[in-house]
DNA sequence: TCTGGGGTCCTAGGACCC
DNA sequence: TCTGGGGTCCTAGGACCC
């Protein structure tokens, strides 16, 4: 017989602390990690009001002493490697959820481990011991609730909700506490009084979805009363790849916007041939000055990880968004590809065997424009292991 | 508060088909 | 020629997450 159990178990500001873990120097200490904008802080960090995706110079302000260090892509893969390694030997039943996150099914190994409890303080003993990081774990009976107590239990902690205490344990939260409630829901929420879950549990589903739209007005009614149908699941392949590239101001030209274009495309490529996935959609994405943003895509008859067809497709699209870009400042281009299926591996083209004569226009545009370095940048970002966010499989 | 790079899911309208 | 209802696919945008 088995029960819900369900772990979710989520490292501690995960960049960070493998900062700390590797350079005695760091720990105790504010540490951010990231540069312009802040990829993770430290728990010393956080105290003094520093959050992710903060602004560095804003960051530096609040915490003058921090001490910031470039993030280390490959140091961090490694690490939640060999994490995950620890999630496997708990649990056949692992579904991961981002680089340092993951789901543990649990419900049926207390007679070979004992009870979530005991298996949760076990994982965290673990991983303490075999990769020196600091991890929280929630337990619960669904996966929604499991998440939130790893969340409540933070930082380094432990926290189990009681069968039968479900609702106890949910009513007080802040209603930002729920997973899917972000800026937006909240503040639309909060303009109508709803300020905890049991605020949120009393409103009727219909009056919820026309508060915030149908899909999350039935999931925030749904979790508000601890119902979560969803299992464990092993084995989730990403849906989309996709590769981005900040501008800052420069006001590029169609040319530099070009070999942006192909350095983006040629990474995402070479990422789907890695996994040997195909894909039909290409995406642009673009940010202006404004932070306002577009996209536009393009679904091709049949799929492909050829990196010269997802130019092609890449650059009508970017052609179709010409007016745009004119009217406005642009200061991020992206390109996603999405409707991947599993395909055997095709012809490599890389960026090198792109058209040359249409390649080499571009460069020297860069070079022109925005010196030697600023190229090799370009070409850099083309090259780049494919290390970020590796933890699904591709 | 002015912001990096990588993702997921949902909604809504229009085209097209039966 | 006009009228349904239902379904799928595509495109664009938005909210949210780490």
């Amino acid at each position: 017989m088995s029960e819900d159990a369900i772990l979710h178990a989520d490292l501690d500001a995960f960049y960070a602390s493998v900062e700390q873990r590797d350079d005695p120097a760091l720990r105790g200490r504010p540490v951010i990690v990231g540069g312009g904008v802040v990829l993770a802080a430290s728990y010393e960090a956080k105290a003094r009001g520093v959050q992710t995706a903060m602004g560095g110079r804003q960051a530096l302000r609040l915490c003058p002493d921090a001490i910031v260090v470039g993030p280390r892509m490959s140091a961090y893969v490694e690490a939640s490697r060999a994490v995950f390694d620890v999630f496997e030997n708990t649990s056949p039943l692992v579904e991961g959820l981002s680089i340092d996150e993951a789901f543990l099914d649990v419900g049926g190994l207390r007679r070979l481990r004992g009870s979530p409890e005991h298996i949760a303080h076990n994982l965290r003993r673990d991983v303490r011991r075999e990769v020196g990081l600091p991890i929280s774990v929630g337990v619960a009976g669904t996966k929604f609730l499991a998440k939130v107590a790893s969340a409540v239990s933070k930082p380094d902690g432990l926290l189990v909700v009681p069968s039968g205490g479900e609702l106890d344990f949910l009513y007080p939260l802040p209603i930002e506490r729920l997973w899917g409630v972000g800026r937006v829901t909240s503040a639309r929420l909060r303009s109508r009084g709803v300020r905890t879950v049991a605020d949120l549990a009393a409103l009727d589903e219909d009056v919820l979805a026309r508060l915030v739209g149908r899909g999350a007005g039935r999931h925030l009614h749904a979790v508000s009363h601890n119902r979560d149908p969803r299992q464990v699941e092993v084995g989730h392949r990403r849906g989309s790849v996709g590769a981005q590239h900040s501008l800052g101001r420069s006001e590029p030209t169609a040319d530099d916007l070009d070999a942006v274009l192909l350095a983006l495309v040629d990474r995402v490529c070479r990422r789907l041939r890695k996994g040997e996935r195909t894909a039909r959609t290409v995406t642009l994405r673009l940010r202006f000055d404004d932070y306002t943003r577009a996209t536009r895509s393009h679904t091709m008859p049949a799929p492909t990880d050829r990196t010269d067809v997802v130019v092609a497709a890449a650059r009508s699209l970017l052609h179709l968004a010409r007016h745009i870009i004119e009217c406005s400042g642009i200061t991020l281009l992206g390109v996603a590809v999405s409707g991947l299926a599993n395909g055997p591996p095709q012809l490599e083209l890389p960026l090198e065997r792109v058209p040359p004569r249409e390649l080499d226009g571009a460069v020297d545009a860069v070079r022109r424009r925005f010196g030697t370095s600023a190229l090799n940048r370009a070409v850099q970002l083309g090259r780049r292991d494919p290390l970020e966010v590796p933890l699904l499989p591709d």
